[in-house]
Formats: C-alpha cells, structure tokens, sequence
DNA sequence: GCAAGGTC
C-alpha cells in the first residue's frame, strides 16, 4: 500500500514527516525538491510539497478580445519567474503517480485547499481526487498533526469551488478591465500604457485618491497658542527658558487669544499644583508580518516589500520563522528555553538573556493565525549577513527577548501654574525603570530634566509669546500607514499588500514615500468610478466574501457566482467601450502630466520620455522640435520631486543600494549634492569612540552609537551636549 | 501583458 502526502510548502511537509514518525527518511529528487518516505510493515507513505500555487489561471484562446474562457495551466508557463516550480510539479508528478491513498495536508483554508487540489489533480491525475482525504490541523504542532492524521476527513469540495471561484472572479474582473483601460488609450490615443485594475489594488488606490481629496480641499485655520517662558528657578545654569502651555490649547477665536496674551503681560506666576506620577509601559508584543514592515520601516525607512524579502531569505535560511504569520502569539510548545540558550552562544545576546526575569512568559498581543506563530529568531545565530539583513534580523531578536522583559516605567511631572488669571501648565518625561527598554534599542528614551517646582512657588515669567499657526491637513499615508489601513479593511492578504502597493508605484499611480497620487492615478479613479463603481470600493471584496461563503455552505453554486461576474463584467465592458475615446484621452493626458518633471526655459514643459532606440529614458522639451533641450538620465534614474539649490531643475537619484546619490538633472550644474543615504554623524561616542549617529526611532529622532549593538550609547538630541560633557568631566 | 493568491 502506497500512500502519498501532499503539503503546500516545503516547511509544513518536513514537520508533517516529523510528526508522523521517527523514523523518516529524507530524500531528494533532482538538486533542489526535499520530500520524505516512511516505511512500515504494509505501509509505504510519501510525503511531498507544493510551492504555494503550482498551477495558474490563463485564457484557452490568447487572441480572444475578453477572456471568460479559462483553463489552468502550470504556472511556471504563464509566469517566467516561477522556474523554481517546475521541479516540485515534475516531483509530484513523478512521486505520486499511481498511488493507492493520497492525503491533501495543505493549510485549511480556501487557497491552501485549492493548492492542494490541483496539484492532485493535475500531477498527479484526476482519478486521484476519488482516493484522496483531508488532514485539518490548525498548527503544526507534533499533536495537531498526529490528530489530524489519525481523524482524517473527506475533501471539501465545496470548499475547492470556493477557490475557484475566487481566482476566476477575479481574473474576470482584474485582467479584462485592465486590457478594456489599456485599449481606450489605444483606441484614442494610438500609445501603449500599461494600465490596471483589480479588486485589491483599485479600493487601495482610492484610499489614497481618498486623501489626496481632502488635502486638496483643506482650508487652514488660523489659531493661536499662548506660551509663558519661565525662569529656570532651580537650576540656573540651565539657560533656556520652561515654556508652559495655556490651558486652552488651540485658541482659534483671535480675540480670547488677544485677550489673555495682554493680560498675562508683566505678571509673574504661582505654581498652583505639581504632579508626579508613573506609568507602566507593557513589553511589546511579537512581531506578525505587518508588525514587522511597520516597525522595519519606522526605525530604519524600509519598505513593506523590502522587509517582506529579507524576512523571507532569513527564513529560508534558517534564522527565523516563518514571515507569512498574521500571530502575535508565542506558544510554549517553541521552547523558548532552547532558542535562548542557542541565541546565548552570541556575546550581545547572551548579556540580554541572562538579564531576563526568571519566569518567562511572553507579553502576546491579540491576532491569532492558524498555522504559524509570531515571526522569532529560530535559534541559529548567522555566520555571515549583508547589513540590511542584519538589522532586520537583529530587530527580530531583540524584539523576541524584549517580549519576555519587564515592563518599564515612566516618571511624568506636570506642573500648573496661574499667570494673573491665566491657567498654563507644562510637562517633563522621563523613563524611571528601563525593563524591556534596555532590550530594545530601537525606541527613543524620554530622559526629560525635573525641575524642582513646588506648589506656592512664584517663578518669574520672562516673556508670554503668542504664536499664530495654522491648522494642517490629514497626513498622507506612506507605505506601513496604508499596509495597516488595508489589514483593518481586511483588503488584500498579510503576503500579498506590499506587492499591491508595489505595484501602484510601479503603474505611476502614486509616487513619493507620503505617498501622493499622480494625474494618472486620479484619473483611472474618477473613470472607474462613473463606469464601475463596485470596483473602486471595498464592496466587490464584501460581496465575494459573502458569495464565497454561500458556496462554501452550498447555498449556491460556483458557477452561479462565475456567471454573475461574467454578466457584471459585460456590462462595464460596454460601458468603457461605448466611452473608449473619452476615456482614453482623459486617461492619457492624465499620463502626460504625470511625466511632467518641471519647466524648460522656452517655456515648455521638462517631460520624462524613453527612446526605443537606445532603450533608455531622457528629459525632454515638450515643444520638441522647435526646442531641442535634452537632459540624459543615468540607468535607474528616478526625478525627484526636489529642485537643485543652484538652477531650480529637478534633482535625480540614480544608482543603487548604498552608493545612491542625489544630483542635479544637469549632469553639468556642478552642484555639491551628498549622498541620499548618508547618516548625520553628529560627534564621537563617549562610551565607544565610535560615530554618534542622528536615527530616527518611533517617537522622532534621537542620537545613536554606530557601534550599536554592542555599544548602547543614546540619548535626545537636545542632552547630547550635556552628556558629552558629563563625560569630559 | 493584464488580477490576486499562494510560495521560494
């Protein structure tokens, strides 16, 4: 009797194998596939993994004008870059033809049970699903496998149709609208523009069209704010002045802002009540894959997707676990006690370690995920890593320790004071117990100076100032900011929103790291919305969420669902056909815009254009012929929305990784620019010797030792001088 | 090529 196991991913097989018995043999097929043979008396089990998705959607007929006809083929065929899979098909293929059992041990959920299928399917034969059964397992702990291989249940099918069906709707929706914007332009405009739409990426868009919206139609307000300079009573050689704040805050009535700031002149103040007070600040909790772009990209500016790669390189080598994971969540069953002493084999860490309370209980936040843990360091420490991996995985560590840290605490001072009849009030931070802090060298520390004020002092005022601002618009979203606004939405998939937002960028759509939307993005938002609504908003993903569970439960069938998609996606079709040219003009102008880069002396407009030629792109003079000037641009040259100090054109960035630099678009202009990426070095460590480092942590920038780790130097700006001389003395 | 979803 031959039995084969058929998992999503390499990972999951090898626990699987694992959890099934110990004496499992690892084998090989070609150079790369792993997969794992038991062998019992009448029994011969082989379990083998897919890489995700081996097989993807593509229309049976390329040359038809709106594909509704679709087949599945593998995927490596459609998409170039997934050579890798062609071995695991070919394994299975080979592996698992002929058997006597198959088992689909894919994760539980509507793509894994999808994954799964296929692959039996159409690897191994579609005979293959009459003799196949289901392993449900929720971790993939050595019990709930063992469970689950032991209570095995029957396919799903309806849980397959689901899968389907959400592929082909989308599909339906994604790729024929996308070709229907590509061929307005075409029709109108006879160019060729890669544009597109989805039921992910077009809501995203919109969120941020959203914005752009309402900072576009902001109006500032004025309001006032009303200070006291107060004399450093206690410590005079301190110079600078307390600046206390008027109870009231914003003062947006010019004259109550009047009104107090003349009658506050020439007094002095009373301190009415002075405030001490700590609170407890909780550990962090485990990083999820969101937590860890935003964090990556709070403390060191990455990108989602950026995170994304190095979290999985240093998962596929072995340093940490599994990045997909939506988990704040540590279970015991990791054995923490054994990732320590590993982590402990490195000096830096080991200091860390031993520092930790006794009791070892993780603070956990709330998301949970089926099948995989928070993302943590495995245990292996790193021979060797480029330095943006290195920080990744050093923010992974010291985040894993810090979980298991105490709380810390936070000493705050406030102080109220009366000006005349004036209420003013001021506050002082500073941290009085570092707990986890001294684990998690990513956060800036409060060390705020306490001024000894006592109730009944009267402190002379120095000056009242009253300050006119304006109110400011809603901030823009950069790249964590929108990732977290698409997981409370629940738009998209923890693997798949960094690609999303990639792929905005990618379309010129959007551009900048607050990220603005171009003429182009705008407009394929205002199109969609008159000729498709649906799209334009989260509803399309509601909807299919809801039809989804109604195959799911047999309410309704697959192809039902595929043929109202079908129905709806005509109709717009129609629609954008009938208004190809409109649509296509407005949606190329918008184009030109976009590429506008500044302005030529002639008084044309500076426009990025590309020579097939030499396949490379160049500025040009919209008023070409008549005006001949031509800025060439480096490869990978990309024009910021910066103007050189010197002659007011454009700046670029060109080159990559460390060595990127920022220059004039006038290779002749000669302007002195420095390096994009060059640190502030703002003097020497007193502790190390080493550069002392302007970074930029969660709450502003703050100094850092580039000896970090090693070194734990930091400290505000504002006491850099200070403890620079503390130091001397 | 176009989507979104898995994965290395």
């Amino acid at each position: 009797m031959h039995e084969v196991i058929i998992c999503e991913k390499p990972k999951s097989a090898e626990k699987i194998a694992q959890a099934l018995s110990s004496n499992v043999k690892k084998m090989k097929y070609g150079r790369k596939v792993n997969y794992w043979e038991i062998n019992e008396k009448d029994k011969r089990i082989t379990i083998i993994s897919a890489v995700g998705h081996l097989y993807s959607l593509t229309p049976k007929n390329q040359k038809e004008k709106v594909y509704f006809d679709l087949k599945w083929v593998p995927s490596y065929e459609t998409q170039k870059n997934l050579n890798y899979v062609k071995d695991y098909v070919y394994a299975i293929k080979k592996l698992g033809k002929g058997a006597d059992k198959y088992i689909h041990a894919c994760d539980y959920d509507i793509e894994g049970t999808l994954i799964g299928f296929n692959a039996l399917k159409y690897a191994c034969g579609e005979n293959s699903i009459d003799i196949t059964s289901r392993m449900k397992f929720s971790t993939l702990t050595k019990k709930d496998l063992i469970d689950a291989y032991n209570n095995q249940i029957e396919l799903d099918i309806n849980q397959v149709n689901g899968g389907i069906a959400r592929h082909i709707v989308d599909f339906y929706f994604g790729v024929n609208i996308s070709k229907a914007l590509t061929t307005a332009v075409r029709k109108a405009k006879y160019r060729y523009l890669q544009l597109s739409a989805g039921r992910v990426q077009t809501p995203t868009l919109a969120i941020l069209v959203g914005r752009e919206k309402e900072i576009q139609k902001f109006v500032p307000e004025p309001y006032w704010l009303i200070k006291a300079l107060l004399e450093n009573k206690y410590e005079k050689n301190k110079e600078e002045d307390i600046i206390a704040d008027h109870v009231e805050g914003k003062i947006f009535d010019p004259e109550r802002a009047e009104k107090i700031f003349e009658s506050c002149q020439g007094a002095d103040s009373t301190v009415d009540k002075v405030k001490l007070s700590e609170t407890i600040r909780k550990p962090p909790i485990p990083f999820n894959l969101g937590g860890l772009q935003s964090e990556a990209h709070t403390v060191f500016g990455f990108s989602p997707k950026k995170t994304q790669t190095i979290a999985q390189n240093l998962y596929t080598e072995g340093y940490t676990s599994y990045p997909r994971t939506s988990s704040q969540k540590l279970p015991e069953s990791l054995e923490f006690k054994k990732i320590f002493k590993q982590l402990s084999a490195n000096e830096v860490f080991k200091k860390h370690i031993d520092s930790l309370p006794q009791k070892t209980k993780p603070n956990e936040g709330k998301k949970i995920d089926a099948a995989h843990p928070a993302i943590h360091p495995t245990g292996i420490i790193p021979k060797k890593l480029d330095s943006d991996s290195a920080k990744i995985y050093e923010l992974i560590v010291y985040r894993f320790i810090s979980v298991f840290a105490e709380n810390s605490k936070l000493e705050t001072l406030r102080v109220d004071l009366s000006v005349d009849k004036e209420k003013f009030f001021f506050k002082r931070k500073r941290v009085s117990y570092m707990g986890w802090l001294s684990h998690y060298p990513f956060r800036k520390i409060e060390e705020d100076f306490f001024p000894a004020f006592k109730k009944g002092d009267n402190i002379k005022v120095n000056e009242i100032l009253s300050e006119e601002k304006e109110t400011k618009p809603p901030a823009r979203y950069n790249e964590a900011s929108l990732i977290k606004e698409l997981e409370k939405r629940e738009l998209g998939t923890k693997a798949t929103r960094a690609d999303i937002i990639a792929k905005l960028y990618d379309r010129k759509y959007i551009s900048g790291k607050k990220i603005e939307v171009n003429q182009l993005g705008m407009n394929i938002i205002s199109n969609l919305q008159e000729y498709c609504k649906n799209l334009t908003s989260e509803e399309l993903t509601r909807d299919l969420e809801k039809k989804l569970e109604g195959i799911m439960a047999d309410k309704i069938t697959k192809d039902k669902v595929i043929e109202d998609a079908k129905k709806e996606v005509l109709t717009i079709l129609d629609d954008i056909d009938k208004n190809n040219l409109k649509i296509g003009e407005g949606l190329y102008n918008a184009y030109q815009e976009s590429r506008i880069v500044g302005k030529c002396t002639c008084g044309g407009n500076l426009v990025v254009r590309f020579s097939p030629k030499t396949k490379s792109s160049f500025v040009g003079c919209s008023n070409y012929p008549d005006c001949n000037v031509i800025y060439s641009l480096p490869k990978g040259a990309e024009v910021l929305k910066s103007k050189c100090e010197k002659c007011g054109l454009p700046n670029i960035s060109f080159g990559r990784g460390k060595s990127r630099k920022r220059a004039c678009l006038d290779s002749k202009c000669g302007v002195d620019h420095s390096k994009i990426n060059e640190v502030e070095v703002v003097g020497q460590c007193p502790d190390c010797g080493n550069n002392l480092l302007k970074r930029h942590g969660r709450y502003g920038e703050f100094v850092g030792c580039s000896g970090f780790p090693k070194c734990k130097f930091t400290s505000s700006l504002e006491d850099l001088e200070d403890k620079l001389n503390k130091k001397e003395d």
